[in-house]
DNA sequence: TCAGTTCTGAACATAATGTTCATGTTCTGA
DNA sequence: TCAGAACATGAACATTATGTTCAGAACTGA
């Protein structure tokens, strides 16, 4: 059975629409950007919004959500192409951090002092979400201790977010693999049950 | 000398204008809360409003600010008292949770799903403050590996703030103990050096 | 080809923001 | 106690953004 690809016309749209909130994003970061905006860089007509999206809000979602997506596709691949077996827990850690690395021009905007609230709310929470999905695996054989699975994954997902909000909001001058590495040394004792 | 204190009035002001967005906020939520309904609410006109703050983001700043000084204030109080000494790390978060858990009307409204965008954000670099405060001070002796300071800061603070989120979006049915345990049986760990 | 989708564009109703100013009220210090 | 300074008022106003509507044009897939 194949799939029901969408009319083209709404793939070009919302990919439109995507585009140009990223650019304006990059130029004067989330809040201040306005719905008239990105329908004039996108060239898309007003209606035609709303008819997609429910709002800014709602488009920047969808955003984040495609961002979920491919990082989950990266770290599959990664992890097929066989890594050093230190590197297989959390192994979308590094896919995020090069990623932040590569657009860094459109992830320091979004970011950026006071501009982007909503943003990080979505960002917190598909950070949450990717390392819950870790956590889980584990929670059979080790641990076991009274602290409960979600408890960990907020913890660590939490802390995952703040270490990279930090890092970005610098000049991200540490290098990439470093960053990695630290996450990997703060987070992974959390796992280990209380001694 | 003598502290130049605030004109009655500016206090009183100031005071009716945060007990409205309490109360606002606990009714509604943050975001849909308008300008206009804060000072219906607090009796104050509308110049006077903005004669005092520049936004309700700033209305809102104000007051998380008063509540990292009151949290301060507990806890040195705590430690002057006397407590069992492993709790001596870290122990404005027990406060914290104590503290969330008596307004927890407030609290949950405040940062319930998508209202709170910019109250979480102003809770998260709280939340960071307070926890670079304590592992500077540790920052000499033990550690000294070569995760920065910072970096751990960011971490531990990012952790807390998601465990708190959490907690709160849930029904805050464990215990406060309990989640502040569970908090320092993540947190410390990560302030050991690497084995 | 053509029936069904999707896009358009401009107009419109609604709603919130932040500023201004002349006038009244309240405070503080001496 | 009182005068001058500081603060509060409130209504009007300019500005800016949002989200909806609709009739007709353009495009798509089969």
């Amino acid at each position: 059975m194949t799939v029901r690809r969408a009319d083209r016309r709404i793939q070009r749209t919302q990919q439109l629409l995507h585009g140009a909130l990223m650019a304006l994003v990059q130029e004067k970061g989330f809040e201040s950007v306005t719905v008239q905006e990105i329908i004039d860089r996108a060239n898309v007509g007003r209606a035609t919004f709303y008819a997609h999206f429910d709002s800014k809000d709602d488009l920047l979602a969808s955003g984040i959500e495609r961002l979920r997506v491919t990082l989950k596709e990266r770290q599959r691949q990664a992890l097929a192409a066989g890594v050093p077996d230190d590197a297989r827990l959390f192994a979308f850690s590094h896919e995020l951090f090069v990623h932040a690395n590569e657009h860094r021009a459109v992830f320091r905007a979004m970011i950026g002092k006071r501009s982007g609230a909503v943003v990080q709310q979505l960002l917190h929470k598909m950070l949450v979400d990717l390392v819950r999905d870790e956590v889980k695996q584990l929670a059979s054989a080790p641990a076991a201790d009274g602290t409960p699975v979600e408890a960990i994954a907020q913890f660590i997902g939490g802390g995952l977010f703040g270490l990279l909000i930090w890092w970005g909001n610098g000049k991200m001058r540490m290098p990439v693999d470093e960053v990695d590495a630290t996450f990997r040394r703060l987070a992974i004792p959390s796992l280990k049950p209380a001694d």
